[in-house]
DNA sequence: GTTCATATATAACATTCTTATATGTAAGGG
DNA sequence: CCCTTACATATAAGAATGTTATATATGAAC
């Protein structure tokens, strides 16, 4: 798995990428992360909450108590439309940070 | 320029890779990291230089003072033998960042 | 009834950035 | 001779974001 110095920083991107994709409550999302990059980002849940908790705040989603079926009490995060907005130059940082390593470092994009 | 947040973790990387092409000292390594990424990506030397101290107690670098032509004084850092066997690894670690965020976040790689 | 997966929450700590501040030398222009 | 700019290093205070550890509580399965 990759480091903590590395991914840092990665956090509020993923989220948000993944929120894209539809609502979420912060246990899935810590699954989906963990999954769709087939275990090479991961985060813990006490990462994940306070994350959660400042997105929030910052107005780029918004959370809501729901029930499950198996009646159980958990926060639903949807992306709000200032998340999307975010969403865009967030990406396109990181783009740049690619490019830039690659140029500085020889860090293969393979 | 990219933002704090993001470039989190890269000065390490970055300070390895252009030591990798010959000793240099401080103020000279966060002008070239500057020029060789065409300003995206640029550090403060209050970042650099605590850093430099801390790759060298890891000993990935050594320090020598020097004089230069001018009569300044100034620390020259090259890469040791254990600062070379760890770029390798490092530069992995990052390259898997890339395609891990590829997949889940449809950040390009232009 | 005990254990496991689900689900959220918080505290204490580490690391690596930021801005601000400090010191000092060399070179060049007025 | 003084002033400014470029060179060169150093440190302090604070922000942000990750870590491990700990706590609480429910539903399902055995």
């Amino acid at each position: 798995m990759i480091g903590p110095g590395i991914k840092r920083g990665t956090a509020e991107l993923a989220v948000l990428s993944v929120l894209e994709d539809g609502p979420l409550h912060g246990y899935e999302l810590a699954r989906r992360i963990e999954q769709q990059t087939k275990g090479a980002l991961r985060f813990t849940l006490a990462a994940l909450y306070p994350m959660l908790y400042r997105m929030e705040q910052r107005g780029w989603i918004r959370g809501s108590w729901e029930t499950s079926q198996q009646g159980r009490r958990r926060r639903c995060y949807r992306l709000t439309a200032a998340g999307k907005t975010k969403l865009s130059p967030l990406r396109k940082e990181w783009s740049e940070l690619f490019s830039a390593l690659r140029r500085l470092t020889k860090v293969s994009h393979a």
